[in-house]
Parts: C-alpha cells; sequence; structure tokens
DNA sequence: CGCAGGATAATTTGATCATATCTTGTGATC
DNA sequence: GATCACAAGATATGATCAAATTATCCTGCG
C-alpha cells in the first residue's frame, strides 16, 4: 500500500533535513558547515552530503567562505533589505494568485494550522511557531500553482529563517507576527485583495522586528 | 603572475559550461541531460558533473523528471508568466540601485559591452548577442552590490535564456530587444527614473517575443 | 636566558575518482 | 497481457589526493 521507503534517494532525505535545521534554526548564524560532521550527524555518506550542500548554497541558504569552507549565513542590513524587498512583492502576488484557486477544504486546512500557529505562540513554543507559521504561508502559496514564484519563496525564507528564530529567541513570542486571522478572514469572504494586503502586512511585520533587532546588534 | 589554474575546483569549471551552455542554447529545451554524456563532453568526472547538476537543479535551469532524469525545461505560459512577473520587478530595481553606484569608468564599460551587441545584431549572430546582452545587463546589475537580487536575475535569466535562443533562432536577429541606447543615455544624464524606466522596457520587450512566439506554438 | 617570528609538520576538511549497487524503462518470451 | 531479463543510467561508498588550518619547533635577536 504505501510506496516503498526506498524510492526517495538519500541526497533528498538529506537535503530535507539540512535545510530544516537551517530554516528552524537548529544551526545558528555564523556555524559552519563540514561534511564530515554532517556525515555524523545525518548518518549518510559524503556524497549525499556534499550535493545537499551545493544545493542550499545555490538557493543562498549557505554561505561559501572564499576557502571551500562553508557557513550558515549572517544577516546583514543590506541583504534584509534585499530579502524584504523580493518578499514583499513576490509572496503578496503568490496569495493573489492562490485566491482564485481556494477551496473551502483549503480554507479549513489554512485553519488548522493556525490554530497550531496560535498555539504555539501563547505556549512560547519558538520551533514550533516557526514551523506550523512556514506551513501556513506555504499552504497558501501552493495552491496558485506558481512553481517558480514558490522556489522564489523558499529561497528567500531560507534567507530569513535562521535570523527570525534569533530574534524569536531575544524577544520572545509576545510579539511573533500574525495576520493569519486577518488573511482567513479575507479568505472566506474571497476578497482577493484584503487578502494580499493581510499578507503583505504579516511579512512587514516580520521583517520589521529583525530589522529592529539588526539595528540594536542583537543578531 | 597568474594564479594557479588549479586553484578553482573542477566541479565550479564544470557548472560554469553547463550554465553558459543552457544560458546561450547549446541545450535546447527538451533535451534529456545525463551524467555520463556530460562527463564525456565536460571532460570530468562524474562527481564534479552531479554536483553542477544539482546546483542548476537547485536554480531552475534543469528540470527533474520524476524519473530521477533531468532535462532543459521547456517554457510554458504560466511559467513565462512567472518569470515576467519577477524579471519586472527585480531587474528594474537592480538598475535603480546601481544607478547610485555609476562611475564613468563602469559607463564607458558598458558602452564597449553594447557596441558588442549592436555588431552582434547587424551580423545577426544570436551566440554572440545572447552573450554581450547578458554581459551587459549584469555588468550593470552587479554595480548594485545587491548579491541577493542579482542571484535572483541570474535563476531567472537561466529559465528564460534557452527559450530567449530558440525565438531569437526563429525571427532573426531584426527585432531582438535592446533599449541599451535609452539605458545609456539615462545613465551619463545621471537619470534614475528614465534609467530604470528603459530596463523595464528592455525586459518587456524581450518577454513580448517569447510570448508571441509561445502563443503561436514556435516553441 | 627568554621570547618573537617564521618555517615546517600534523591534522582537519574538501575534492575527486573508481567502483559497486540500485532504479527504471524496455523488450523478449511465454 | 504478464513476467522476467537486460540495458542504461542514477545513486552511494570508501579510498585517495589536495588544500587549508592549526600546532610545533627551531632559530635568532634583544
Amino acid at each position: 500500500m504505501n510506496a516503498d521507503p526506498r524510492k526517495i534517494p538519500t541526497h533528498e532525505v538529506t537535503y530535507a533535513r539540512l535545510r530544516d535545521m537551517i530554516l528552524f534554526g537548529i544551526l545558528e548564524p555564523g556555524q559552519p558547515v563540514t561534511i564530515q560532521g554532517l556525515t555524523a550527524d545525518l548518518d549518510s555518506g559524503m556524497t549525499p552530503v556534499r550535493e545537499a550542500i551545493r544545493r542550499l548554497l545555490a538557493e543562498g541558504a549557505l554561505l561559501p567562505q572564499g576557502n571551500r569552507r562553508v557557513t550558515v549565513p549572517r544577516l546583514t542590513p543590506s541583504i534584509l533589505e534585499q530579502v524584504a524587498f523580493a518578499r514583499l512583492t513576490i509572496e503578496p502576488r503568490l496569495a493573489e494568485l492562490a485566491s482564485a484557486a481556494l477551496t473551502p477544504a483549503l480554507i479549513e486546512r489554512l485553519e488548522m494550522i493556525d490554530d497550531k500557529v496560535d498555539v504555539a505562540i501563547r505556549a512560547g513554543q519558538i520551533p514550533a511557531y516557526l514551523e506550523s507559521n512556514h506551513a501556513f504561508h506555504f499552504a497558501l502559496y501552493e495552491a496558485s500553482g506558481a512553481t517558480v514564484l514558490v522556489d522564489m519563496a523558499r529561497s528567500l525564507w531560507l534567507r530569513f529563517g535562521p535570523s527570525l528564530r534569533v530574534v524569536c529567541t531575544r524577544f520572545g513570542a509576545a510579539s511573533l507576527p500574525d495576520r493569519h486571522e486577518e488573511a482567513l478572514a479575507a479568505m472566506r469572504a474571497g476578497n482577493t485583495g484584503a487578502l494580499t494586503r493581510a499578507i503583505e502586512r504579516d511579512i512587514a511585520q516580520g521583517v520589521d522586528q529583525v530589522r529592529v533587532a539588526l539595528a540594536q546588534g542583537e543578531i
């Protein structure tokens, strides 16, 4: 019944694990990433690890030092502004495109995911918040069917994720961005404009948090 | 005097060569890409080729078929519109950012590159046009110092390149996009707004060419 | 005599290759 | 038509080589 688990190649699994480690802040900005360290941690050979690293380098999730070494990138003000500009362009557009494809079933699924976001915020559980927040956004975005833009959004989140984690940990979960309720209301009302604006505000809020922390040298 | 050529790893060289083969249309859309074929063509081992392919997959320059095989992607109307949207957002912005960093020396260099573009258009040399057109845009964009956005632009050009090549070959070099003279005039005048508009029109013109060809089933 | 500085050895980590194993698609046979 | 064998190609491993970092030691000067 279930597909053969062997079907998914090791390098895919390795990639997914390493990506999540970056995205959800297991690895901190500035931390060096070595092949041999990961072969031990992730229990796979050198080749799959190398390929996963190569792929994440291409996505901007890892930073090549000149020396053939690789680290988790630190967010600089310049990079933050670039990521902010791109996110604020791409993601509201994805919300707009997704709006046309929304079904009651999908809205219900998004509501369930958002419940988890709320629970995580109230409980102050940063990792759970990061994961369910991510799930909410991409469940919406994927409904757009715009694979190119979704890929770009994924790459941008990878650049943003580690530092967001640091900020959350510093300032607690109280002021985490959550315009999801607004977004869900817009979806239920079939109001595309309101949905894109809600997503835009949600992003702007997160960016502002990081911007403030960065200006204060908290990262 | 010259740096040791050994310094640049094989996988980097292999990546650059394969990328240019895709970007400048040596490989056609739909064409399958095999590891073993490339080890022969590019004269390197399997590992560097694998890594180059993995990297280009992450950049959207290659398309994974479900079957572990890889091909050069065909442009669909949906993907074209997504790429158009992203290019029309990112690249004018890069021009705007670059505008503040322009020096007489850089403008002169851009003029020299644009001369090559003109020569290639008049001579109907498609590959030379594609290469110098690419060089013109990215020499400008890199002046912005916005590495994240430049990376995104590179990825978008990789998705766009192969099909542009096909269109050029079909319709000849007569109607190739070239708003570079307008852009250069704006640079000389220090007119940021005019520069971004010129770049925007240049991109829109190229996109329109491909859109028409796509609608007519020419690709 | 003690310490600074630079050369060199040791170690860590990355890069590449040859080879072995597994998948997948195809086609021949029953 | 279903099954099995085969071929082509992708995947994964471990060995080996090269580069870069770190540690060590020697020398020469104060």
